[in-house]
RNA sequence: GGAGAGGUGGCCGAGUGGUCGAAGGCGUCAGUCUCGAAAAUUGAUAUACAUUGCAAAAUGUAUCAUGGGUUCGAAUCCCAUCCUCUCCGCCA
């Protein structure tokens, strides 16, 4: 959500903004907003008047009453009756003007960084920069769930019986290792200086509404039933959540935060082959990292952060790429986007791991996170990046620590979260 | 889950229908005093939006958990929701 007071001010910036994400068909909120700001303004100002004239004829009410005076009393009692009547056809008028703006503000996406490529989608986004030689070993590395199979590590049938389709059972060794990728993952960020969050899974519809846009909510959200209370798709949700409606204090910023929780997510459809076994799945667990911080710093930020999932990854001998995301795939809220991808060398190819954003200060307003600040009140930037995904993430450290006889060599980072173990043997063939 | 108590400014806390955006205190900031500090003392001290203004600012409106309602008028009365605390029950 954009400041209407800049909309209002820069309506071409707004629109040319608009038209390098290629959604031309939402040119028209822009004027539309325009329009109706201006006529809610006048509302505003007529209400205003009006409320003052009832106030300043009630008072009157009031010391007349004290000293006596009945009739007089009663007399403006019917003056105040007729303004409050036009008053309500007037506040009827200043809520349906505020509602129009705000749906159309919702819709009108957040200004971009003006680094951000220009594209038209998924296919338009840029690679940035690789970290490690993406190597194909001359032996065939087989699709993870064989892999994982092969260390006893994986039961979807019985997943399936109990939960459905893209549930599992990790089993063993594999499912320690995913835990332990998890557990390096939460010291990694503790050590980079994060505080260590566990957030509540579940969240409210208010929050959903904040969080979420409409199209994640539909594609993503699982609802209890009977309940006021949704599954939380990333703990993103249930961070950012934390801060709706509330003031930060300015000596606190930046907020660094590192959390951990499951993630759920209906996202339904079939995607192929490679995205089957555990690559897309109702149920994840993922170590992420937010940061609230002044404007000003918001893309330092960003740069600080795809750079510590880099560094993670790295520290785990996978190969990565940053593919920076164009201006028709990037999402309404964002003010720059990358992914972090992980090499794959059965498919020779990048694949998402990660996901980093800086939104700048349109979820903040959208919120209302405000920090305190000596100089007055200002919303704060916000900013999201994923640490490690797992199962997601251990598909890059298997695929990228297979051996040639099967086994498995685990990063050395890793080891003291197995108990010291440098090598997983595959116990069935 | 049951029963009770409560939710007021940065914090504590008064206020049960009429100049209440809200006493008092604490805190914070500025001044006086002091070589400086403490103490004392004086003053200031919410936010959002709108209007006027180059601006400083002025004026208006809204906000006493949230949303409705009653009333000429609501922090105050009524209803619903949320939250906190205490006791009981249940439970890793």
């Amino acid at each position: 959500m954009i400041d209407i007071k800049f909309l209002r001010e820069n309506p071409d910036v707004v629109k040319e903004n608009i038209k390098k994400k290629f959604q031309e068909d939402k040119l028209h909120l822009v004027d539309e907003v325009i329009e109706l700001d201006e006529k809610n303004r006048k509302a505003k100002l007529q209400g205003d008047t009006l409320r003052n004239e009832r106030k300043t004829l009630s008072s009157k009410i009031g010391e007349l009453m004290k000293s006596g005076k009945k009739e007089e009393a009663e007399n403006i009692k019917s003056k105040v009756q007729e303004v409050n009547k036009k008053l309500e056809s007037n506040e009827e008028l200043e809520h349906k003007y505020s509602e129009e703006i705000k749906a159309r503000m919702m819709r009108i996406p957040n200004i971009m960084d003006p680094s951000v490529p220009i594209g038209k989608d998924d296919t338009e986004n840029v690679e940035n920069e690789k970290f490690g030689e993406p190597i194909v070993p001359d032996y065939e590395i087989p699709y993870h769930a064989d892999i994982i199979e092969s260390f006893g590590g994986l039961d979807k049938e019985s997943a399936g019986r109990t939960s459905g389709t893209a549930f599992y059972y990790l089993l063993g060794d594999i499912a320690r290792l995913h835990e332990a990728v998890l557990a390096y993952a939460r010291d990694f960020m503790i050590e980079k200086g994060f505080t260590y969050c566990i957030p509540p899974f579940m969240i409210r519809r208010d929050i959903v509404d904040g969080v979420m846009s409409f199209e994640e909510y539909e594609s993503m959200a699982y609802k209890i039933e009977g309940e006021d209370l949704y599954l939380i798709g990333t703990s993103e949700h249930s961070m950012i959540g934390r801060f709706k409606g509330q003031f930060v204090k300015e000596e606190d910023l930046p907020i660094t935060l590192t959390s951990y929780s499951p993630c759920f997510r209906k996202e339904g459809g079939s995607h192929g082959l490679e995205e089957r076994g555990l690559y897309r799945v109702h149920q994840f667990e993922k170590q992420e990292m937010i940061v609230l911080c002044k404007y000003e710093d918001h893309m330092e930020w960003y740069n600080k952060m795809w750079n510590y999932t880099v560094e993670f990854f790295r520290s785990l001998d996978v190969p990565v790429r940053t593919l920076e995301c164009c201006s028709g795939d990037l999402a309404d809220l964002k003010v720059k986007s990358c992914d972090v991808e992980a090499w794959s060398p059965r498919q020779q190819k990048y694949f998402e791991v990660g996901s980093c954003s800086t939104l700048g200060d349109a979820q903040s307003r959208r919120l209302n996170i405000k920090a305190k600040g000596k100089e007055g009140n200002y919303l704060v930037a916000t900013l999201n990046n994923t640490v490690v995904a797992s199962p997601r993430g251990l598909i890059g450290i298997l695929e990228n620590n297979y051996q040639k006889d099967g086994s498995i060599k685990i990063p050395k980072v890793l080891q003291p979260y197995m108990g010291g173990k440098e090598v997983l043997i595959p116990n069935k063939k």
